[in-house]
RNA sequence: GGGCGUGUAGCUCAGCGGGAGAGCACUCGCCUUACAAGCGAGCGGUCGCAGGUUCGAACCCUGCCACGCCCA
């Protein structure tokens, strides 16, 4: 018995007859159920860590829709999935929905027209109207976190479907979701491991705050965008009375939060006044003129004002300076009611009065025109483009507020931490290796510890509570944990232990912490939450740290990144050894595919037009980190490709299992490499020559996978796959049918078996379903549980045949079509002599195989003599026979 | 402004120190009983630009240009 195509631990239907006509027609939906029914794809447990292949697979956002880069990027990784699948491994290969967070809230928000009122009481009958309402129905949290599951949950279906047609070799009974109960028990409990580390932690401090949607914002979810504005100078009298300071400035609006001026310690210009004060226009507040690095003499006057706070640069002085704050912007985005304390003079108050409430435009808008009016006002505005702040997802700059957040340290404020975090990315095996690059600099740019807790309700709260003085005031120095064994939990309805429900939010009693964390904070323990970290130690064990984390290069900063700082935390570990990073769907005007350019393709639709293996095809052909046409010509090439199998296949298997052909012994009609009787058979110099070629293949396409380079292994197979219905087919045809005597015969028909269940699987991984379609003609078991083929096994049969002998016997054979060709007779027209001139090692080569060049080229005379210089080949046609 | 990547045939891309390649498209042929959704043959490129290193450069170095992405 051998290995060689050995059935997988799922039985299959018997073998199929070979169909007359054969067809790609409906082979999604045949072996995608076969699939299922025999869970082919089922991942064994029972094996050791190191015959385990394990992948941290992306959790795709349900709340969004698949698109074309989807399609692309997990067919990548079923390429590699299988792959390592065939080699032996047993391959956990999970499959997450990315359902946590604000992308949901915002979706269930729409979908039902309801909204998330943490005021009002839980209501166990609540459904939503049939049709969103105008107006917003408000209701619990709880109520709310329940639709957010039951909305994922159907859009889960909808993934799942697509998927399995596209034919990714999932587990399908290892699903997670990022808020299922599991996650969120694993977020939690990494939070309180953190937290008794030392490496979570409360602080009231700046944060970035969105004003739309109420938040907390982190630096992986910022991003510059260029908007308009307009320096304004204003000018500052010096408190001994002599003169003014003048300052350029954005943001007239935060005059009222000034704390000081600032110059660089270098600039001629100010060091006369470094320690001494001005007062500020219009409230008349004392502030001092500092100095400090990153203060830019180039840049407007060169003397700035600090204001708690406009920009982080404010919040760096601020801190570095030991400065007071005056915060002025609330968490509305509007100015406070009540001026700083430092504004103290009746007509400061004033002023400060005329932009209370105000937003921060309006309150600009009104500040100029009183500063215009006092005359600090120096000149009109000048209008400037400048980068602004803004959350990935919002549309209205981000202001900052001091607020109180919890933080986990990410060795943005720890050089020690921030090394050993990089030193981490060096570990990493990254495909390609120059994506490398992007992880370090966004190590070496962090400006803080990661914000992981926002405000908002669908998402994993924080297992906390705080105990509340007489006054009913939180003491958010002595926090209360929840144990571990309790998690999941919700603070908001679950009670801290020794507390009765009667003491919530009441002096003396306790309080839920209100938060919830950051998506990130979830998603990067995905390892932890698919391999069963808390439930299922056993699996854990088998499967983590992972082998694969496959994802897109956006977001290295952010999941990967993250990812890799929480296993660090944890588990002192890499979490996987391998990154493969996608790269991008481009549309034909080489711009990012997406929706708002309106180029969008629905992958099922493309599916159906195309099928699947045609699409797989196209997404084979982008190289990991390598961005991408969208190219259906590509998707019709794979299509041809997989038409051809099936035809090849047919041609190939009727001829081995023809009428006398090699129903000879299981061995040889398997095409098993390894059988005595598949060795005793091959025997004639050109199947050794194909079999010598394929085993170069082979070794090629095997080295390429293992270096995640699937295009290559792709290549190497389809080009090979050609030559070999090209040449080799034509070259054996006449020999194979018997043209040649019985052992000729039987070493074709040997040989064609070999090289046919070779070449399936060498496609499997690319062309699941036409190379299953193919494989249950004639063979036991799913070819995607049979062994990856061995080049060691093809070189035994090929007897040290020279591979080289192939591409020159083709030469010959494409010098005596292109006389036909140029002749413009059909290729079966005889050939009355062909005398090839090459140097004798070629002619060497020639020699054994001449008889198949002769039958294949229908040559009656040919001649072999030798030369020198490139093989030259004189074709004498024979005579047309006479017009009818 | 900094970093990374990409510029090779009309298109999509491979090659990355010694012959400029593949597929598609195009042209011309071939009903050759596996496949006309096929087969055969052919046309097509100062390898982004300019310097340099080398006996020799698409490939290595420098500068520049264009495009893309990431970060300021």
């Amino acid at each position: 018995m051998s290995t060689d195509g050995a059935p997988g631990p799922a039985t299959q239907p018997a073998t199929r007859a070979i169909p007359a006509k054969p067809s790609l027609d409906g082979v999604e939906e045949r072996w995608s159920a076969v699939w299922r029914d025999q869970q082919t794809y089922r991942f064994d447990r029972a094996v050791g860590r190191e015959r385990v292949y394990s992948i941290d697979t992306p959790p795709p956002t349900v709340s969004g829709s698949l698109h074309v880069g989807h399609v692309f990027s997990y067919t990548h990784t079923d390429l590699i999935a299988r792959y390592q699948r065939m080699r032996g491994r047993e391959v956990f290969y999970p499959m997450g929905f990315d359902d946590n967070g604000l992308p949901t809230e915002r979706r269930v928000q729409n979908y039902y027209g309801v909204r998330c009122d943490p005021s009002v009481p839980y209501d166990p009958g609540f459904t939503p109207p049939a049709k969103p309402g105008k107006e917003q129905i408000p209701i619990s949290r709880r109520n709310f976190v329940e639709l957010c599951e039951q909305l994922t949950l159907e859009d889960e279906k909808g993934f799942e479907e697509l998927w399995r047609r596209l034919g990714l070799s999932v587990d399908w009974s290892c699903t997670y979701a990022t808020i299922d109960r599991r996650s969120r028990a694993v977020a939690q409990r990494a939070f309180l491991r953190n937290f008794a580390r030392g490496n979570a932690y409360l602080a009231e401090a700046p944060t970035l705050w969105d004003v739309t949607f109420r938040t907390a914002v982190a630096q992986a979810e910022l991003e510059d965008r260029n908007r308009p504005g307009a320096y304004h100078t204003l000018a500052f009298p010096k408190a001994s009375g002599d003169g003014d300071v003048i300052i350029e400035t954005t943001r007239p609006e935060l005059l009222p939060a000034c704390v000081a001026l600032v110059a660089h310690p270098d600039d001629e210009r100010y060091q006369p006044l470094f320690g001494k004060t001005v007062r500020t226009p219009l409230f008349g507040v004392e502030v001092p003129v500092v100095a400090h690095r990153l203060a830019d003499p180039e840049k407007g006057s060169g003397i700035a004002m600090i204001c708690t706070f406009g920009d982080l640069t404010d919040v760096i002085w601020w801190r570095e300076l030991n400065l007071p704050a005056r915060a002025v912007i609330g968490r509305d985005g509007r100015l406070l009611p009540d001026p700083p304390a430092a504004i103290d003079t009746e007509a400061g108050r004033a002023a400060y009065a005329e932009l209370a409430g105000k937003t921060v435009h309006a309150a600009k808008t009104r500040i100029v025109e009183l500063l215009r009016e006092s005359g600090a006002l120096k000149g009109e505005p000048r209008s400037i483009e400048h980068p602004v702040k803004f959350y990935e997802k919002g549309d209205r700059p981000l202001e900052i507020v001091s607020t109180r957040q919890w933080y986990l340290r990410n060795g943005g404020r720890d050089e020690q931490l921030r090394a050993a975090l990089r030193a981490r990315g060096a570990q990493l095996n990254w495909h390609p290796p120059h994506m490398r690059v992007r992880y370090e600099n966004w190590v070496d740019g962090l400006n803080g510890d990661w914000l992981i807790s926002r405000q908002r309700f669908f998402g994993v709260p924080f297992p906390v509570w705080y105990p509340l003085d007489a006054d009913g005031e939180p003491r958010y120095d002595a926090p209360i944990l929840a144990a571990e064994d309790s998690l999941p939990l919700d603070p908001s309805t679950d009670l801290p232990p020794g507390y009765t429900a009667e003491q919530r939010d009441v002096p003396g009693g306790f309080t839920g912490d209100p938060d919830v964390m950051d998506t990130w904070a979830t998603s990067s323990l995905t390892p932890q939450i698919a391999a069963g970290w808390i439930d299922d130690p056993d699996l854990f064990e088998r499967v983590f740290p992972m082998d694969l984390r496959p994802q897109a290069h956006e977001i290295i900063r952010t999941w990967l990144f993250s990812t890799v700082v929480r296993s660090h935390d944890e588990h002192d570990l890499l979490p996987w050894s391998d990154a493969a990073i996608s790269g991008w769907i481009l549309d034909p005007d080489r711009k990012k595919m997406s929706k708002s350019k309106g180029n969008v393709v629905t992958p099922m639709g493309l599916l159906e037009e195309h099928g699947s293996d045609a699409v797989r095809y196209w997404a084979a052909s982008g190289r990991p980190g390598t961005d991408t046409a969208f190219d259906v010509g590509q998707m019709k090439i794979g299509r041809r490709l997989a038409i051809k199998i099936l035809n090849a296949s047919r041609f190939a298997l009727g001829i081995v299992g023809g009428e006398g052909g090699a129903a000879l012994s299981t061995g040889i009609a398997t095409g098993d490499a390894a059988s005595e009787a598949t060795l005793a058979a091959v025997t004639e110099p050109l199947d050794r020559a194909l079999l010598a070629s394929l085993a170069d293949v082979v070794d090629a396409a095997t080295a390429a996978f293992d270096g995640y380079d699937y295009t290559r292994a792709l290549e190497v197979t389809e080009s090979f796959f050609w030559t070999f219905c090209d040449d080799y087919v034509e070259l054996v045809k006449g020999r194979a049918y018997g043209g040649a005597g019985e052992a000729g015969a039987v070493s074709a028909q040997a040989t064609l078996a070999v090289a046919l269940s070779t070449l399936l699987r060498l496609f499997a991984p690319f062309l699941p379903f036409v190379a299953e379609e193919v494989w249950s003609w004639w063979q036991a078991g799913s070819v995607h549980r049979a062994r990856w083929p061995e080049a060691a096994q093809l070189r035994k049969l090929a007897e040290a045949a020279p591979s080289r002998q192939l591409e020159v016997v083709g030469v010959v054979l494409s010098a005596v079509r292109r006389a036909k060709s140029e002749a413009k007779v059909s290729m079966k027209a005889e050939v009355a002599s062909a005398r090839v001139t090459a140097e004798p090692d070629v002619l060497a080569l020639l020699a054994p195989v001449s008889a198949d060049l002769r039958s294949a080229g229908s040559i009656t005379d040919l001649a072999l003599l030798d030369g020198t210089g490139e093989i030259a080949v004189a074709v004498e046609l024979a005579p047309r026979p006479a017009a009818v």
